[in-house]
DNA sequence: CCTTGACTTAGAGTTAGCTATAACTGTTAG
DNA sequence: CTAACAGTTATAGCTAACTCTAAGTCAAGG
């Protein structure tokens, strides 16, 4: 499928259309096209936008910052630089997640051993 | 240091007085005891509760469920199945949770290898 | 032609989790 | 004695991220 309306591209990234139109008035997802009746046609390209929008998201980024990353992305090569510093520093905040999260999970874990 | 003031107790565990008064006000943190003047004082095992109620609360336990959770664990053993299984489908979660990190950290690599 | 249904917008409302304010109290140093 | 300080309560305010409502538009089926 090469275009999608709103709910279906709801049912393809597991986000209601509130949320999508939401991402879209918060500058997220700007160049969303729309028919000649005003309604949105989701490209394929536009799921790809929004599948790393639920990666970066889903790390913990803000919308805010995603909207920044993007805004970068939309400037081409010459924010290049600026731009992978914040994928690589997003990088690292991961790696200390999971780090942090394997902490926890043995935690818990300890928890359920003590039987207590 | 057997008993900490509010602000003592805030260092330790990194969160500010106004967090640990809130988290007692909605009931997480239950059985704190006070001063004759009326002051906190908060006691080893109530930094341990802390500790543990961070360890929920970072990988994503609701302060409503972590209130839960400690309402079965006041109860003692009578409901100790219930909250082991409480934790139990938590330390799934979390496994999930890993799991989903370690892909979008992929993701996120594979936008920085692509340098484009 | 008319209804149904999926869409549109602007803007209001909701939830979680803090965070701050105001007014006050008790302890301690000078 | 008094001023500063660290605490107290009740309550209001804030931010992020949705989520919903109201009122309207358009295309397709009967």
């Amino acid at each position: 499928m090469s275009l999608y309306t709103i709910s279906q591209a709801s049912a393809e990234v597991h986000l209601t259309p509130y949320t999508l139109r939401y991402y879209e008035k918060e500058g997220l997802l700007p160049g969303v096209k729309k028919d000649s009746a005003g309604r949105r046609n989701y490209h394929e390209d536009d799921i790809q936008r929004i599948g790393f929008i639920k990666c970066l998201k889903g790390t913990g980024m803000s919308l805010k910052q995603i909207k920044e990353y993007g805004s970068l992305y939309a400037q081409g090569k010459k924010k290049f630089e600026e731009r992978n510093a914040m994928l690589e520093s997003h990088r690292e905040k991961i790696l200390l997640e999971i780090k942090t999260q394997k902490k926890y999970l043995k935690m818990v874990e300890a928890k359920i051993e003590t039987k207590i």
